[in-house]
DNA sequence: CTTTATGCAAAGCCTTTGCAGGGTA
DNA sequence: TACCCTGCAAAGGCTTTGCATAAAG
């Protein structure tokens, strides 16, 4: 929902197509609706959404695409408890998530600090961190 | 697989009992499998192996009692990227978990400084953690 | 014009549930 | 005995896939 954030679905698509990957008017909308969502909507949300603006894509469209961008590394997949998968543009720089258990919503937070202790102990244990996940279920106090 | 743990699982089906909890043939085997198995097993691995001891027991059974197991305290559910629900018995104290990319071996461990910064973060947003989940997908440097 | 994407419907996992019979406290 | 639990099989969510058609480059 942030408006006119043409240009950063632009540049997103100018990527694909360098990658290889043909924009059709299904992937087109499917993204530019997500790059709009700011609530981490799962597929079948993202299905109605794109509907709204073109009637004739399909669920199996909805979910080709999905895995499609997240291999290409334009959107990432998370994986809450409970419920299916959930998407979100990865345009802003990387960050975790705490989950408000009352009412669903997601909220975005990031911390060096963390993000420097988890790689200090992968290293102690001869890993190196490809990606983490880091959920915090929380209720307001 | 950690040998005799029989007091442990004794103490934790007193506690069940005391919950109001029936202890079945099932049940014990289930919970005794799960204690002596240190990899995290998803509910078919698990059925496997409790049929082994138990060639009755259902793999309904078995996730009914993995749910009720989960909702006493006794067990935790991990839900790691891709595949379905994996368990560990919650007898030792709280950890995180490293997923080795490659093997898909899973290594524990334990931050006290991350657990702080959680809660930290939480705070500043005025929430209250009440569980979470740190995974690093990691591959051997 | 060649190759890739789409829609539809069917199938695939993993997990839950209704029901009648069986076991626990 | 009263109630809870079990097995079986069917159904449920979410996601993927086979196939013929349509569209992109």
């Amino acid at each position: 929902m942030n408006g006119p954030a043409h240009q950063q679905i632009d540049e997103m698509e100018q990527a694909l197509r360098a990658d290889g990957m043909r924009i059709t008017r299904q992937r087109s909308a499917i993204l530019r609706v997500l790059a709009e969502s700011d609530d981490h909507p799962a597929a079948d949300e993202l299905h109605r959404r794109t509907r709204e603006m073109d009637p004739t894509v399909s669920l199996a469209t909805v979910y080709r695409t999905l895995s499609a961008l997240e291999a290409h590394g334009v959107i990432h997949r998370l994986t809450f408890e409970g419920g299916g998968a959930r998407f979100e543009t990865a345009d802003s720089p990387h960050h975790d998530h705490i989950i408000d258990m009352d009412t669903g919503a997601v909220i975005e937070f990031r911390s060096e600090k963390i993000e420097r202790l988890q790689a200090e102990i992968a290293a102690e244990l001869g890993y190196d961190v490809v990606h983490h996940k880091l959920e915090l279920y929380c209720r307001k106090r």
